[in-house]
DNA sequence: AACCCGGGGAT
DNA sequence: ATCCCAGGGTT
């Protein structure tokens, strides 16, 4: 039998606790149950970096509308993109679309970690969650709980992300215990669920964790101070004017951006660059989409944060008889639009219809 | 190693 | 206002 790291405590009362304490998700097999693969997939990659509460119901709405991962291959980009409105992170539909199309001429999924990890849009942490829950691999998928988790356990001072290789090892080292080993779906899982209703980011839940004896950071009473992390650069307020052109039958004009990049492939309204300096009315001008119109300014500006920096935007109205889209644009029915937009460009909309949140 | 890449919910 | 989330890709 081999031995544990020193640091780590045995896996079978996160196993037990997690076979009373389990939570059930949309995305989750029932226990006992075998995991689809495309589901597996399709919910790790909606998890990246986006909360279990947003992912839910937009899971269950994209499996409604693309049940297989043959109907997704099939699919037009198009059609993927505008499923995946609003959830963020747009290169992840890129590269689930273009992953669905190698799996789909494939046969079916890779079933280990190593060649999972070759597909677009599946990095360490996917290939080994897939791998482990649908195909049983053994071995552990490392995300934000998992490393807050072990960090805890074996009391590591080192900051994130430079301290990122060291936890990652340490959470493989759990596969040396038998009891995970014959579990790694359901181990990573309970990890996942520890994390998120026990050892949570603040004021963790120490005196109802399975693993309250074994936790060397809680032994020294540093458990809300783990893990540390390196300090993030200010985000700068950048500024941009956007332009909502409509028409008598209702329709707006549209652009679509360039692929890559920032809400890469998505829709958006006509305007300027967002830059440091604020425009003018009169500077932004030069950026219409249209010559020789009364642009009126919705009173109001709409604010929206990126990861980088945070955006502020005016909005100039007009309208015309009858849209005629200059080359690249594209005019749709105004609800149409903000079905396919990202949220930055909603929070314009919902200005021009006098929406209290978008203003300032 | 450092950046870039959305959006939302909890505190 | 800040943090953080079942991270991946690029340089």
């Amino acid at each position: 039998m081999t031995v544990l790291p020193p640091s780590l405590p045995p896996a079978a009362p996160l196993l037990a606790w997690y076979d009373r304490h389990r939570r059930a998700l949309p995305f989750r097999s029932p226990a006992g149950g075998r995991p689809e693969p495309y589901h597996v997939w399709l919910s790790e990659v909606m998890l990246q970096q986006t909360t279990v509460a947003a992912v839910g119901p937009r899971f269950d709405r994209f499996l409604a509308r693309f049940p297989t991962v043959q109907a997704l291959a099939a699919a037009g980009e198009g059609a993927v993109m505008e499923e995946w409105a609003g959830l963020g992170y747009y290169a992840r539909a890129r590269n689930l679309h273009a992953c669905a199309r190698l799996v789909a001429e494939r046969g079916g999924f890779p079933r280990d970690a190593a060649a999972l990890r070759d597909l677009p849009g599946i990095g360490a942490y996917t290939a080994a969650a897939v791998a482990a829950i649908a195909f049983g691999e053994a071995v552990v998928p490392v995300d934000g709980n998992v490393e807050r988790v072990v960090a805890r356990l074996a009391a590591e001072e080192g900051a994130l992300p430079a301290a990122k290789p060291r936890l990652a090892a340490l959470a493989t080292g759990f596969m040396a215990d038998p009891a995970a080993r014959a579990r790694p779906g359901d181990f990573a899982q309970a990890l996942f669920d520890l994390g998120a209703t026990i050892c949570t980011p603040r004021a963790p839940a120490c005196a109802l964790c399975p693993w309250r004896e074994g936790c060397a950071a809680r032994r020294a009473g540093i458990q809300e101070t783990l893990p540390r992390k390196a300090p993030k650069r200010a985000r700068p307020l950048r500024h941009g004017v956007h332009f909502l052109l409509t028409d008598a039958a209702g329709q707006v004009l549209l652009r679509r951006r360039p692929p890559k990049g920032l809400l890469g492939g998505m829709l958006e309204l006509p305007g300027t660059p967002w830059r440091d300096a604020p425009w003018t009315e009169a500077e932004a001008l030069a950026f219409a989409p249209a010559e020789g119109l009364r642009w009126r300014r919705v009173p109001g500006v709409a604010r929206h944060g990126f990861t980088h920096f945070e955006l502020e935007m005016l909005l100039l109205a007009a309208a015309m008889p009858a849209l005629a889209p200059p080359a690249g644009m594209e005019a749709r029915p105004l609800v149409a639009a903000a079905a396919a937009m990202p949220t930055v460009m909603r929070k314009l909309l919902d200005l021009a219809a006098g929406g209290a949140a978008a203003e300032a």
